[in-house]
DNA sequence: TGTACATCAGTGAACGCGCGTTCACTGATGTAC
DNA sequence: TGTACATCAGTGAACGCGCGTTCACTGATGTAC
C-alpha cells in the first residue's frame, strides 16, 4: 500500500520478463537452441507473440538476455566452489573450481552450449555488457587460483610471456584487479581454462561417450596432474 | 570407348553428387550451417530443390556425408603432420599434429563446427559409419604419438586406468590395433586429445580473441609442455 | 545399323509448416485535479 | 471520493519469408534384339 502504484507495474513487468526468460530457457533445454520461438514461446504463456515485443525488442535480444543469466549462473559456480575452500589449499580450491565447470555443464548442457556453441542463426555478440563481465568474473577466479596458488614464474611450465602478448583491454583489467600478477602466470590461467575446456566440450557434445565409461574419471585425473604440475599438494580433498 | 556405357552414368552421377556437397559446403563456409539448404544448393546449381533428392534421401543425409568428408579431411591431415616426420622423433610428432589439428580447424572453422559443435537443427548423429571411421582414424594417430613417445606407465602423469574404465567397443578396437598399449596410455591419449581440442574450440567460438593477440603462442607453448610433460626431448623442431 | 523398349535424372507446381515482425486496436491500470 | 485523462500491456490479424518434401510428368540416355 505504502508503496507508489508505478511500482507495481514495474514489478509485474519484471515478472513477466522473467517468466518469458525461464519459459525460453525452458525450450532451449527441452528441444535446443533452434526451437527457442517467440511464438512458442508466447504460446505456452498464453499470451500473443506479438506481446514478446514489449519486453524484448528482438529475438536477439532475448538470446543475449538468456546468454548472460547462464554465464551469470556460471561464473556463480565457479566463485562458490572457490570460496568454500580455504584460501591456504590452493589445490583443493582448484580442484573444487574445475569440478564445478564441469558439474555445471553436465547439469546445464544447453546452456553450455549456449554459451560456448554456436551462435544461434544470425545472432552475433554484443562486443561488451553483461556477458562479458560473466566472462570476466569466471577469468578472474582461475586468475585468483593461479596467482594464489602458483606465483613463481620460474616454474618449468612457464613459457616466455609478456603483456603485449595479450589483449590490451584484458591486459588493463588483469593488472588492475591482481597488480602483482605476472604475465607467465596469466598464461597459465588460460591454459588451465583450455585444460578444464577441452574434456567438457567433448564430452558435451558427444565426443567421450565412446571411449570412456566414466568421463568424470579422466577429468579428475587431469585436474590433479595439473594441481601436482602446479606445485600445489594435492593431499587435501576438496568440497565441490 | 571401351568402358561400358552405365559407368559413364555412374560418373555422372558421382560428379553431380560431389558437386551437390562441394556447393553446400561453400553455403557452409561462407554463412554457417542453418545456411545450408536444399532449396539453396538446387538454385546454385540451377536445378530444382526436388532433384537433389535423387542423391540424397533426405537433407539430413547431406548434413551427414558433409560431417563425414570433412572429419576425414581432418585425420588426413592429421596422418600426414605425423608421418612427416621420423619415428624416433616423438616430440616432433606430437608438435606436428598438433599444429595440424590447430591449423584445419582456423582454416575450416565451419567444418570443425560442424564436426564438434552443435548438431544442425534436429540432425541425429548415426552410431557407426564414415563419421565413426574418421574419428577412429584421428584417435588412432593419437594414440600412435603416446604409444611411440611415450610407453611407461610408471611415469608421473599416470593414473590408476584400467581397460573396464573405456567403452568396451573402444577398447577392443585400440587393444587390436595396439596390443602392447596400457590402459593409463590410452588415457592419456584422450587427455592429450582434451588439451588440443580446449585451446582450439574456445579459439574458434570467439573465447580467445580478447584476451590475446595471438592465440597460437599460447597453443604453442601448452603443447610444448606436453611433449615435455610426456618425457620426450624437444629439441628437434616439427615441420608440420 | 535400326528400332522398340527401359531407365532414370531432372522439372515444376504444389503441400503445409512455423517463423519474426508490424500495426491499428482495446481495455484495464494508474495519475492528476 | 469522483471524474477526465494518460499510459501501456496485450490482442489479433496480417505481411512475406524460406524451408523440406512429394508427385505426376518429360525427355534424354542407355539397352537388347
Amino acid at each position: 500500500m505504502g508503496r507508489p502504484p508505478t511500482r507495481r507495474r514495474d514489478r509485474l513487468r519484471a515478472e513477466t520478463s522473467a517468466e518469458i526468460k525461464a519459459i525460453a530457457l525452458d525450450h532451449l533445454t527441452a528441444k535446443g537452441p533452434e526451437a527457442v520461438s517467440l511464438r512458442g514461446i508466447a504460446r505456452d504463456m498464453g499470451m500473443t507473440a506479438g506481446a514478446i515485443y514489449s519486453y524484448f525488442d528482438t529475438r536477439d535480444d532475448l538470446i543475449t538476455a538468456l546468454i548472460s543469466d547462464s554465464y551469470a549462473s556460471l561464473a556463480d559456480e565457479m566463485e562458490a566452489a572457490c570460496t568454500r575452500n580455504p584460501e591456504d589449499d590452493p589445490a583443493a580450491r582448484v580442484l573444487a573450481v574445475t569440478t564445478a565447470y564441469r558439474e555445471w555443464a553436465i547439469t546445464h548442457p544447453e546452456e553450455f552450449r549456449l554459451i560456448y556453441g554456436d551462435p544461434v542463426s544470425g545472432y552475433e555478440p554484443p562486443e561488451s555488457g553483461p556477458v562479458r563481465d560473466a566472462e570476466d568474473r569466471a577469468c578472474a577466479v582461475l586468475l585468483r587460483l593461479v596467482a594464489s596458488g602458483w606465483p613463481m614464474p620460474e616454474h618449468p611450465l612457464a613459457q616466455p610471456f609478456d603483456w603485449p602478448d595479450f589483449g590490451s583491454g584484458y591486459a588493463e583489467r588483469v593488472r588492475e584487479l591482481f597488480p602483482e600478477l605476472e604475465p607467465a602466470t596469466v598464461a597459465l590461467a588460460l591454459r588451465m581454462w583450455g585444460r578444464m575446456h577441452g574434456q567438457v566440450a567433448l564430452e558435451i557434445y558427444g565426443h567421450l561417450g565412446t571411449q570412456l565409461k566414466d568421463p568424470a574419471k579422466l577429468y579428475r585425473a587431469e585436474m590433479l596432474d595439473l594441481t601436482r604440475t602446479l606445485g600445489m599438494s594435492a593431499m587435501s580433498s576438496a568440497s565441490a
